[in-house]
DNA sequence: GTACTTGCAAAGCCTTTGCTTTTCA
DNA sequence: TGAAAAGCAAAGGCTTTGCAAGTAC
């Protein structure tokens, strides 16, 4: 069964502090991809002590540790979520900027072809669709594959 | 025939100053994706006088403009690029940071597919392949794949 | 001539760090 | 109790901005 961050923490030799196990609490909890800030305000509901630098370290040190995965959207922020392993693209709604996580086996087997071809070995890959919701004449009128 | 940036600039109304053309001639003749800073220094060989908030800014107008297209890596600097169309994927060498540019037509036809299949229209991607060259080894074991 | 641009310096934003105090194991 | 972590404030790195002076059109 999956281990819980709590778990992958201790595993590495961490020390369960009771600020770590809020930050932990705030990014079990979130179904999105929050930044420093946001799981500084998360966190902070259940304890309004902990401090922003503390935030900043713990997530660094997770993320070093392999426990948290790291992305950059277009807005420059270090967003953070519990997946470690790069292997899931996000679809992002430009009109909203919801972001919509998907998997493809298919498009993974063809990026490995990719770095192959090139002399490389695939470890992991970011993938950001911009997309637009569909118009209902587009829905109707089905599938016409083009990119733009 | 391909518009250079410089018309591109003037095509929407913008100034053609000394420094703009500096800017842009650093651009032209880059083949990666420089920062800001990067430029700052290039643009500083042809004209001493840059200053490094003209350079922020000039960035930032053409890329407003959709003459520059943007990029963040890991590295979280804002990257630049000619091409501001988002048709194309990196490839980047975890182990030297070299970032290789390719496009692959299979790939972008399945992810419109994936856009479709969540109610969008794709209407442009990012897409960075984390990788490690290949050893003598595995060069062997894979088929007949030339190193690019 | 006038509106757009630059240079400069200062401020801003996000993130990291030094140091002392606190806490976990 | 010793080592790791937290809190706080200050510094750091990259980027933006206000304003006076300069320049393209």
């Amino acid at each position: 069964m999956k281990r819980t961050l709590e778990q992958l923490c201790t595993d590495i030799g961490l020390r369960m502090t009771r600020q770590r196990r809020t930050i932990i609490q705030a990014i079990e909890n979130a179904s999105d991809h929050p930044d420093a800030w946001s799981i500084y305000l998360r966190a902070g509901k259940a304890d309004p002590q902990i401090c922003l630098s503390t935030v900043y370290r713990t997530l660094r040190i997770f993320q070093n540790a392999g426990i948290l995965a790291g992305h950059r959207f277009k807005d420059g922020l270090h967003r953070f979520e519990r997946d470690s392993d790069e292997r899931h693209g996000h679809l992002i709604d430009r009109t909203t900027g919801k972001i919509i996580e998907f998997r493809d086996r298919e498009i993974e087997r063809l990026q490995s072809a990719i770095a192959e071809h090139h002399g490389y070995r695939l470890v992991g890959y970011r993938l950001e669709l911009i997309a637009t919701p569909l118009t209902l004449k587009e829905t109707a009128k089905g599938r016409e594959d083009r990119v733009g």
